[in-house]
RNA sequence: GCCCAGGUAGCUCAGCUGGUAGAGCAGGGGACUGAAAAUCCCCGUGUCGGCGGUUCGAUUCCGUCCCUGGGCA
């Protein structure tokens, strides 16, 4: 009995950046299907503020997990990583190849690597972390964290999202976090190998680009997008609402700031997030060992120096064609 | 022209009564295992507007000039 590997592409980089186009041309050149990896392209109510790809793409290339979940609801990296191996599943079915593309480096990387087999932490158990944390303070959260699970001494008292995590996987439980993740991971998917490729385009390049899309996207009907969202009273603590630019325009559209200033704000926070990225993707993914990374299923992760044009185009093609094949 | 208020890090500003300066933001670097467009950590020498003066010593006091706001003419 044989296994037979299939190819994936998998495309990174920071935001505007020009993944989406990039995974466009790749699923055209090779009969691909693009799915998404953005944890906010998830979401179905944010569809312009995220940049989701546009009705001509969609024509012309099969496009998944874009808008598949209500903002109510709250992804995750494992639950995505579920869904994300269906669609591969799916395309390859089909005989298409899949074309994961988005900025969420995290969840790139639980699809390669898997992530620690973890059991899921009941509602009232991650409610009570918020409190804890509510009622000690990170200090006292942290050192209350440490003397169960002193691994866990790594984390900065104001890391509070790390903090609440790793109390609440022991108080769940029973075990500290940190065994899981050193003794469990689900590994790399059987039957796949992983084709790599990173934009890390010059950063002035990408700033201006943020700063003229978040403008385009008010163009686009931003403005009414949060409003509908507003309109739902949602939790602010869910992750669609903390969406880039959904903060700043909620608060324009409240009358906390003047239309200019949400733009402004809007555009910052998309430049400092770019900035983040490019981080992630230079020291998570690019300079990894690609030994590390999925143990053999990857080949080679491919950096482009530039944001994707059509300049580019060819030689990214090039090379993917030389060990993606149908 | 006169009177006020200012001219300090790329920006906004702090800097009791003189001992060569510090925050926020921006910017840069980094972390990152189920909220990741999240959550964090680290990095601040700049002619303290110019020139004189007082002083052991001036961003801090005095004089003068320049510039920017506002007011009066």
């Amino acid at each position: 009995m044989f296994l037979i590997v299939k190819p994936v592409v998998i495309i990174g980089g920071p935001t505007a950046s020009g993944k989406s186009a990039l995974a466009v041309d790749v699923a055209l050149a090779f009969g691909g299907t693009v799915i998404n990896a953005d944890s906010m392209q998830l979401y179905r109510e944010l569809d312009v503020l995220t940049a989701r790809p546009g009705a001509d793409d969609l024509a012309r290339v099969p496009h998944r997990l874009y808008g598949v979940l209500p903002g109510a609801e709250r992804g995750s990296a494992a639950r995505w990583r579920t869904m994300a191996l269906d669609e591969i599943a799916a395309a390859d079915a089909e005989g298409r190849v899949p074309v994961v593309v988005g900025g969420t480096g995290l969840y790139l990387r639980a699809l390669m690597e898997g992530l620690s087999a973890v059991p899921s932490v009941p509602d009232e158990v991650r409610r009570a972390a918020h409190e804890r944390l509510k009622e000690l303070g990170g200090e006292a959260l942290r050192a209350e964290l440490v003397a169960r699970d002193p691994a866990m001494a790594r984390l900065a008292p104001g890391d509070t999202a790390r903090l609440t995590r790793a109390w609440e996987v022991l108080e769940a439980t029973g075990r500290p976090l940190s065994e899981w993740q050193a003794e469990s991971a689900e590994g790399p998917p059987p039957g796949l190998s992983f084709h790599i490729v990173v934009l890390e385009p010059p950063r002035a390049d990408l700033y201006e680009r943020c700063d003229r899309r978040f403008v385009t996207m008010l163009e686009q009907g931003a403005l009414d997008e949060v409003r509908r969202l507003d309109a739902l009273g949602l939790d602010p603590a869910l992750p669609v609402m903390k969406a880039l630019g959904v903060p700043e325009l909620r608060a324009h559209l409240h009358g906390a700031m003047t239309l200019d200033e949400a733009v402004a704000k809007g555009q910052q926070s998309t430049r400092n997030y770019a900035k983040r990225q490019g981080t992630w993707f230079r020291h998570q993914l690019a300079a990894r060992p690609l030994s590390s990374i999925a143990a053999g299923a990857a080949h080679g992760c491919h950096a482009v120096p530039a944001l994707y044009t059509e300049n580019v185009r060819d030689a990214i093609l090039r090379t993917l064609d030389m060990t993606v094949r149908i």
